[in-house]
DNA sequence: GCTAAAATGTAGCAAAGGCTACACTTTCAC
DNA sequence: GTGAAAGTGTAGCCTTTGCTACATTTTAGC
């Protein structure tokens, strides 16, 4: 039972989820959210560090569009996380937890702007909109997405 | 010029956008996550007014999964942007604009349920995902989606 | 090799959006 | 109509994630 109909309300109202159900839904979406710094973070150290042989705050900090401050303070948590590690006045690197988090980010990153483009989303926006959404998309439409890529391409 | 290929790094690195492009695109989507309680406040109690004639604080608190106290504060601020009102222990109504809000909103919410379910997408799942992902999708993308849908449905 | 500029790091502040605890009002059963 | 349960509101706290201001270290020009 997922539905909420269950006192004399008017037939012309629309259905809804349980409480619960909804609930659960903007619970996830939250952890969803809780999670998105680190991934946009492990994400550009990886790109930086494949660009440029490191990557450094000031760097992480103007590609986000934050103060270098902001940045460290990120790159610290990261750090708490086992994310990355780094050294006072040296670049920061990602660990192997890192490294493979930042690999399934960017699959995922890739996938989301394919099918973005392929249901007729401009390529700038689709990389716009991609930026905040990637990190909503659950595994299970991850995988129907690849499916539906790879049905196109036949 | 959006790429970043001035250094003499290596040829097999792959492009990136420019440090302003992508500062942007972080921004807009951090904008976007701000943007989101308000937009998922508003929704819901529009939904809570067509199925109960009302919109009670406890209902949405459990709805969203939050605690009573943090939906009153919520709605404080909802009040705070004139997208609704309410009078003690009365329930919450939406303004003109917050009706505005809400429609748009919905209808958005309807739309990328109707793509990801059109992707191959399993339609809870489809619902869970739209949950996070809708207020991070541009009007742009959005009207791609419909076109898209539109194509389909021939 | 020294100095100035750039990068890095630290401290303290603010707003958003969670929470619990407690007080007050309304509603409903009897 | 009264008392208990449910709903509503307030106060104060915590964490996250942004900021500015300032201190320190490294880097680079000369």
């Amino acid at each position: 039972m997922t539905n909420d109909r269950t006192d004399g309300e008017p037939d012309t109202a629309p259905a809804m989820p349980s409480e619960a159900t909804q609930a659960r839904r903007f619970e996830k979406a939250r952890l969803a959210q809780a999670k998105a710094m680190l991934e946009d973070y492990v994400e550009l150290i990886d790109d930086l560090i494949a660009l440029h042989g490191e990557a450094r705050p000031t760097d992480i900090a103007r590609r986000l569009g934050v103060s270098h401050a902001t940045a460290i303070k990120n790159i610290a948590r990261l750090k708490r996380e086992n994310l990355a590690t780094s050294k006072p006045y040296r670049g920061v690197f990602l660990t192997p937890a890192g490294a493979e988090l930042a690999a399934r980010v960017r699959a995922r990153h890739r996938l989301v702007v394919d099918v973005l483009v392929a249901v007729g989303v401009p390529a700038d926006c689709a990389e716009q909109d991609a930026e905040g959404l990637e990190h909503h998309v659950s595994d299970v439409a991850l995988a129907a997405f690849g499916r539906f890529l790879a049905g196109r391409s036949l």
